[in-house]
DNA sequence: GAGTTGAAGATAAATGTTTTTAAAAAGTAT
DNA sequence: ATACTTTTTAAAAACATTTATCTTCAACTC
């Protein structure tokens, strides 16, 4: 049994298929009583118009990829699911790319993008080099998260990763610790990258002495973290203080701190990054950043969105700052100030 | 500036559509030298067949919807990933949707999967309810995952839960224990009545009494589980050991046992439910059942893709069965068997 | 040298929409 | 009845492909 076409239903109707047309996309266009007739058999034939046509017709999928470098981030799942709602509030789809923080696959996945049916390209890299969005034929609208492109045409919403480091640091320091380690993620991602930026900055503008052996890189695993952890603990000057790039990553490094017999926070006091949902119940709750993910993703959408009305607009550039969030990992004391 | 069509390339290289069309699907068709013309042009005139058309000639647009109940959830990831991972490596895209655990969602995409663009869909569903599989179109594959249709054309892959808990549930018997709790997720999701089943499926053929005051709702939450644990805690008659029924909910039942002053697993043994990636980092290690996840995506991927290969085949009913993990929060002893 | 065969490529139909056009029909006010 | 407006129609173009059918032409057979 064929799909009925918008044919089958004009014959039916005993109309013609511009009225079925115009019935279904401008119903004011055509009168009460003709316009009952068709709704009528349209349901009664169950007809759905063929979106594939209508897609070819009007030069428009009505759908918007999304290649991010890791779905089993949690942080990522709140992209993801600010984008998607975004984008299906307004009728469109989301296709999901996956490119598991491989720099080939994000090629792989521009290069393929253009034979697939999206109107646009919203694009979390993971790997430090920015998004071959050069790649992209130019009819595609696009925007980056968390990632600079020179291209005048490609929008991007950042969170502002370098100065929520400054805040984490500089709480820190305000608390009294003058060695502060840092535990990082993948050291080529643009993450660690601003983050270290916000890191090393903060040492300048306070003209502290920057110590290199206290920057580790966990490589974003909980193992990765552990490890890192215990490389700090083996200095003979430890830190006293250690941020770490991401909530998970801070589990090994809990795990690593306990493991040596040390408390938090008071022989260690600790910073994650992100503010995962769980970080709350960590042993003890984890001090973090609160990381903007859904907003990330939600305002990448929206971009997109108004840049498919109205692609000749000049380019947006979103900056999103991001909250302390204490907790008592980081081992504030009664009395001070944290501006809770 | 217009993207090139297969047209332009035709009269670039002076020969027919049909023999461009040709050389691109079925090279040997075409002797080697207008062979090599006809490439040598499309590659000068970047020319990428527009896959609208291509869809709405032969039917079929290369990508697979993909309901899931909640993104934010870690299980949840891999199974995307799995699904994403297969589709991709046979040339589908994977068109996310996200119900958020919501019925009337879940039936909304079943109604608009109609007007997109997918060749199947792989329904994984939070609700109780059997999805509104009869909704869609018949000429959609579909496979579910983690749940029964009565429909014959439908594919599904399930992993047994029911036996999974009895596993559990054994393995806390075997270790001695007899007033053994159950926290479980939303009581309306048949992830949890499955586990109920092998819950007091356990309790019936070893004869023992099952009290239902041991069963209590942690709604899927880290707070409802540290709520819940505290009921369970405030019983006359503790129960020795709880199984949690997901890993992330474990965290709030470990907290509310340490916020009691107890000890883990001295006076309480723990297990969760998933082995997801920290919970080896927990403190104590937790005690879980490993839950096939990204197999589950995959698998379900693969039968989608068997059915439109072979749209008539008869149904697959896949089960996978789950392994149990032992860590220290279910308070093993040296020298017990726990087959490790 | 006439007829047959086969390969290579051209032509045109088909996919299901939307939209444009010119024309016709139907309804409304003067 | 006339002029005018609103509604509808039929037909065709356009979107970019694939493919069934037809044509051409050279090689081969007898």
């Amino acid at each position: 049994m064929r799909k009925t076409t918008i044919k089958d239903v004009a014959k039916k109707a005993e109309v013609s298929v511009a009225t079925v047309s115009r019935t279904l996309n401008d119903p004011d266009s055509v009168k009460k009583s003709t316009r009952e007739k068709v709704l009528d058999t349209v349901e009664k034939m169950e007809y759905d118009p063929n979106p594939v046509a209508k897609a070819l017709r009007l030069n428009k999928v009505n759908s918007i990829g999304l290649i991010v470098p890791n779905i089993t981030n949690t942080s990522m799942a709140e992209i993801i699911r600010g984008a998607h709602e975004e984008l299906g509030d307004h009728g469109y789809n989301t296709v999901l790319f996956n490119s598991g923080e491989d720099f080939r696959r994000e090629e792989h996945f521009c290069e393929i993008i253009q034979n697939t049916m999206v109107d646009g390209v919203i694009f979390v890299t993971g790997t430090g080099a920015t998004p071959p969005v050069e790649m992209l034929s130019s009819d595609l609208a696009a925007c980056l998260i968390n990632r600079k492109s020179e291209l005048e045409y490609v929008d991007q919403v950042m969170a502002d990763e370098e100065e929520g480091m400054k805040l984490l640091t500089y709480h820190f320091n305000r608390m009294g610790h003058k060695r502060i380690g840092f535990i990082t993620g993948n050291q080529q991602t643009s993450a660690t990258k601003n983050k270290l930026k916000g890191y090393k900055n903060f040492f300048e503008n306070n003209e502290l002495e920057f110590n290199n052996e206290y920057v580790v890189s966990g490589n974003w695993t909980i193992e990765g973290a552990f490890l890192a952890m215990k490389e700090l603990l083996g200095l003979k000057e430890k830190p006293t203080a250690v941020i770490i790039g991401t909530d998970t990553m801070a589990l090994g490094a809990l795990s690593a701190i306990r493991d040596s017999g040390l408390s938090i926070p008071e022989d260690i006091a600790i910073s994650g990054f992100d503010n995962s949902p769980s970080s709350e119940y960590y042993t003890p709750p984890l001090t973090t950043l609160k990381y903007p993910n859904y907003k990330l993703g939600k305002l990448s959408a929206r971009s997109i969105l108004n840049r498919l009305e109205n692609p000749d607009r000049e380019k947006k550039n979103i900056n999103i700052p991001l909250d302390i969030m204490i907790r008592k990992s980081c081992g504030y004391r009664i009395g001070f100030d944290q501006n809770r």
